[in-house]
RNA sequence: GCCGGAGUGGUGUAGCGGUCUGCACGUUGCUCUGAAAAAGCAAAGGUCCCAGUUCGACUCUGGGCUCCGGCA
C-alpha cells in the first residue's frame, strides 16, 4: 500500500470525467483503493433517490468498501440543480480533504464538475417556477427585447433562440435588481482531471452490452415503481434517456423493440454531447488504461502543492 | 402475362412548367452563468434511367427499369 503523501490541509481533488459506460466508476474505484480516496458522483441523474440501474449507479459490491457522496441526494420528484450540487460537493470535498484523503470527483455531467473545478459563482436566485411559466408564454423576440432593457449587457452575450436561457437572465435581472455580473471563477481546488477516452466503435458496443444487461437486471420494473410512488409520466420523460424511453413504451407510445433500438440511439447520442463538452477543456489528460491513469494520479500526489 | 398505383437526400413525406424543392427523423459539428440525460444553434445530403414537347422540366408525353396491389 501506498504510504500516505497528503497531509491534512491539502487542496488536492482528483477528477474523472467520461462518457457513458467508459468505465469511470470502476476506474474510481480502483484509484480510491490505491490511493486512499473517497469517490464523489458528479451526475445530474444519480443524485435522485429510487433511479438506479436506468444512472448506471454503482451497487453497494462495487463501491467495495469505499465511501461514495452524492449519491441519492435527492427526491426525483422534485428538481435539483447546478447550484446544489457545487454546494453539497465543495463542503464534501474539504470534508475528505481535512481527513488527509483524497477526494476524487467522477461523473460525466460536465456542468456540474465545472461548477467545482472552475467554482464558477452562480448568481444566487432560486429558480421561481410561476415566474418562469409566465415568461414561457412570451416569445424569444419578446424576452430578448425585455432583457435588452433590463440588462443590454448580458443580452449582448445571450443566446437569442434559447427560451430557457432568456427566462434566467430575466429571473437574475429581477429579482436582484441588478444587472447580470459578468462570469467570475473562484478556483479552490488543485484539480488533475483525467478523461477516459474509448474508441467510438467500442464506446457502442459498450453502450449495447450494458444497456441489455440492465434490461435484464430489471430497469423496467424500476422506472415502473418509480411511477407507482408518485413520479409523473411527464417528469419521467423530462428525466431523460433510460427513464424517457421507458416511460414511453410502459405507455404504450412504442414497443419494445423500438424503445431499445431509438433508447440506444439515444445514449449513444448523449454521450457525444459529453465529448462535445470535455474535448473543450484542454486541461483534461486522457487516458486508456488503469496503469496510465495510475502513474498520473502519483505524479500530482508528489508535486508540491501549487497554491495554499 | 394483363390491369391499376407509385418511384424526390440515409428513411418517411410535401409541393410546383421558370427564385437555391419544403418538412420531419437520422447524420455531422457546435453553444452552455440555479432544468445540463435539459435547452438551443449550425452544416452536409435529393428529383430512377433514356428520349421527346418547351425558350425552360423535378413537374407534361412516350419508352425502359424497379416496387406495391388486383387479375391470371
Amino acid at each position: 500500500m501506498l504510504s500516505m503523501i497528503l497531509s491534512k490541509k491539502h487542496n488536492k481533488l482528483l477528477v474523472i470525467v467520461g462518457p457513458n459506460a467508459s468505465g469511470k466508476s470502476d476506474l474510481a474505484v480502483k484509484l480510491a483503493k490505491k490511493f486512499n480516496g473517497e469517490v464523489l458522483s458528479a451526475d445530474s441523474r444519480q443524485v435522485y433517490k429510487g433511479m438506479n440501474i436506468g444512472t448506471g449507479k454503482i451497487t453497494k459490491e462495487e463501491m467495495q468498501g469505499i465511501p461514495h457522496h452524492l449519491l441519492d441526494v435527492a427526491s426525483p420528484k422534485r428538481r435539483f440543480s447546478v447550484a446544489q450540487f457545487q454546494k453539497k460537493a465543495i463542503e464534501t470535498i474539504k470534508k475528505i480533504q481535512k481527513k488527509g484523503k483524497l477526494p476524487i470527483l467522477c461523473g460525466g455531467t460536465g456542468f456540474y464538475i465545472q461548477s467545482v473545478v472552475d467554482g464558477i459563482v452562480i448568481p444566487k436566485v432560486k429558480p421561481d417556477w410561476a415566474l418562469r411559466k409566465k415568461l414561457e408564454k412570451k416569445s424569444c423576440e419578446q424576452l430578448y427585447q425585455k432583457l435588452k432593457k433590463l440588462d443590454p449587457q448580458r443580452a449582448k452575450t445571450i443566446d437569442k433562440k434559447n427560451k430557457r436561457r432568456l427566462i434566467r437572465a430575466i429571473e437574475i435581472v429581477l429579482k436582484t435588481k441588478k444587472r447580470i455580473p459578468p462570469l467570475k471563477k473562484k478556483v479552490m481546488f488543485d484539480a488533475l482531471i483525467i478523461g477516459i477516452k474509448r474508441d467510438k466503435e467500442e464506446l457502442k458496443k459498450r453502450i449495447r452490452k450494458r444497456l441489455l444487461k440492465r434490461l435484464k437486471e430489471g430497469m423496467i420494473e424500476e422506472v415502473k415503481s418509480l411511477h407507482k410512488s408518485g413520479v409523473s409520466w411527464k417528469r419521467l420523460e423530462e428525466l431523460g434517456l433510460e427513464y424517457r424511453y421507458i416511460a414511453f413504451y410502459l405507455q404504450g407510445k412504442l414497443n419494445y423493440k423500438e424503445m431499445v433500438t431509438q433508447l440506444q440511439k439515444a445514449i449513444e447520442n448523449y454521450a457525444k454531447r459529453q465529448m462535445t463538452w470535455f474535448k473543450k477543456d484542454k486541461r483534461i489528460l486522457w487516458v486508456t488504461t488503469y496503469k496510465e491513469a495510475e502513474k498520473l494520479v502519483k505524479k500530482f500526489l508528489e508535486e508540491k502543492r501549487a497554491r495554499q
